[in-house]
DNA sequence: CTACTTTTTACGCCATAGCGTAACAATCGA
DNA sequence: TCGATTGTTACGCTATGGCGTAAAAAGTAG
């Protein structure tokens, strides 16, 4: 499952497929964060609009983090030694 | 230079670093993104209200893309093979 | 110390995220 | 097939992001 991203459809994507990997509704994360269903639903859709702290506050539920890497950068060498 | 983030400072850190790697000053990244210096300069600062869409502009502005990874999760041998 | 560049902050304005609440639609198990 | 869970959409509301514009502050080279 590569989580890479690039635009607000991908990140929504990758945090539904997270969500369903661990089981879990939409209703679940909104217990852990506060945030109202309709919001997750929206950002899962790929809402370009969501604020940083709204994906980060997924992101934590999901006990995900975020890797800034360079584009296409697909595990090089260099980044394992 | 690792760029992992769970936070919107980390990020604007993480985005302040490789702007400057590359030589850039927050104009360049405004020309770029026809976001305003102002709006840059803010992002850097780690502000967590800012839009998905802008984090994401600045980040295609340097060349750069997501990776939602497991917390903690510093390259396990599985994500090589 | 002085000019120039870069970054930060401010003000008024418009657009919209996320809230409470609620209804509607889609999905799923028995 | 049907009842129930899950997900999507809507309305009014408040708060705030990012805009144009501009000025102040911080950093840098000479």
């Amino acid at each position: 499952m590569d989580l890479t991203a690039r635009t607000a459809e991908q990140i929504g994507e990758a945090l539904r497929r997270t969500r369903k990997a661990r089981g879990w509704t939409q209703s679940d994360i909104s217990a852990r964060t506060n945030l109202r269903v309709a919001t997750i639903s929206s950002l899962e859709n790929g809402d370009a609009g969501a604020k940083l702290a709204t994906v980060l506050a997924v992101m934590a539920a999901l006990g995900l983090e975020f890797r800034l890497v360079e584009r296409g950068g697909s595990l090089e060498i260099e980044d394992i030694f």
